[in-house]
DNA sequence: TGTACATCAGTGAACGCGCGTTCACTGATGTAC
DNA sequence: TGTACATCAGTGAACGCGCGTTCACTGATGTAC
């Protein structure tokens, strides 16, 4: 759905998925800056006063896209884990890639759910998505040292060295401050991210 | 400087650095998102078009305020390893402390040095600044593993490691991600990320 | 030491632009009877 | 099944706003002689 090709019918159908869909275009092509919910209109194809009939206003919709944006990083991780092979400890480093992956994939709409304030991340979908995403996080750290972070707080640290490890690799990864040779492969890469996550993991 | 003090003179004397401070003003304000060049000139007390004769355009002002930045957080790593007691991993334990607390003392400051395109990361200022500061983590690398990250690739990985680990706590902090115990008391703060960096360090 | 003049730094009015918001409207859909 | 009506979703013109940019200007400073 875009201004190339105009719809049929006068009502849209779906337009508050199609304006969440053209916030994350208009994300990644202008960033956060030059974010405008016209642009999110034109792109979409309606009028540029449609998009206040689903959204209050353009932060409510980049809370919807950055609630999406935490399912899909929990898929990506997910997915990883269920594709490794080994040990719960290669799983747990197969989430981080995981993480790292959607990042380095989707820089904008990673840079909307972590380092900008403009989401409500106190609004229940957003909240739990994070928070769904999170638990693929701490739920590695129970399979592997038992401690349960909901009731121990000694599994604190496990979880903040992990989770700061992998997200710290990814902002790096974006910003392009890591100089990694050029046209590093895939293996490579995978391996060399692996080794770093790994090193974050809970003690033996 | 500021709009309730007028000058004297015609002729500001200072106006490059005055509109550098009123821009890291401006930014923890109002964010990169509304940051604009009429504010800064205003809180600088002088009228729009008067930053021109100073700066290209405002991304050249961002740019200028970064290269600061990274002057700013060298310092505070250096600060923090000079104060700290022990042997060379304590050093480089402080100095991620060092890191960490620039970057939560100076969070927007710290969102335009990594997490935005504006600043041209190529101009000298600032690439040197930025390379200076890396050159503390580096250097500590080589003290302590007698690995050059210069000449040597195998010093990559711990170089990445340590500097992930100390980025990502600082972004998840300053996102305010990590529920830490309301009025965590400076010390054990301290005591917590040191621990979480510690195990980021170069294998013994 | 004075004077003339070039250059520099800052002023303030004017401009066009894209933005969010408002508003009366219209076309489409759903529902009561 | 048909009709009347309420509601919903999208339109397009209008608004005021702050933005960056341009421009002729003016006051201050530096320099040549």
């Amino acid at each position: 759905m875009n201004e190339q090709s105009p719809r049929k019918t006068y009502h849209h159908g779906d337009l508050r998925q199609t304006l969440i869909a053209a916030a994350e275009e208009e994300l990644a092509e202008k960033g956060l800056e030059a974010f405008s919910l016209r642009g999110c209109a034109k792109r979409a194809g309606v009028s540029h006063a449609a998009p206040a009939h689903h959204f209050k206003d353009a932060d409510a919709l980049l809370s919807a896209l950055a609630a999406e944006g935490f399912d899909r990083l929990r898929v990506s991780m997910t997915t990883a884990m269920a594709r490794a092979e080994g040990g719960l400890e290669d799983k747990f480093v197969a989430s981080g890639v995981g993480y790292v992956d959607f990042a380095c994939a989707n820089p904008a709409l990673f840079h909307l759910m972590f380092g900008s304030r403009r989401p409500d991340h106190e609004h229940p979908p957003l909240s739990d998505a994070g928070g769904s995403a999170f638990g693929v996080l701490t739920g590695n750290i129970l399979a592997m040292t038992g401690r349960d972070y909901a009731t121990d707080p000694a599994a604190g640290e496990d979880v903040i060295a992990a989770w700061a490890m992998v997200h710290g690799l990814s902002e790096l990864l974006i910003g392009d401050k890591l100089h990694l040779p050029e046209g590093m492969p895939r293996e490579a890469f995978v391996s060399l991210i692996s080794a770093i996550i790994r090193r974050s993991g809970p003690r033996a």
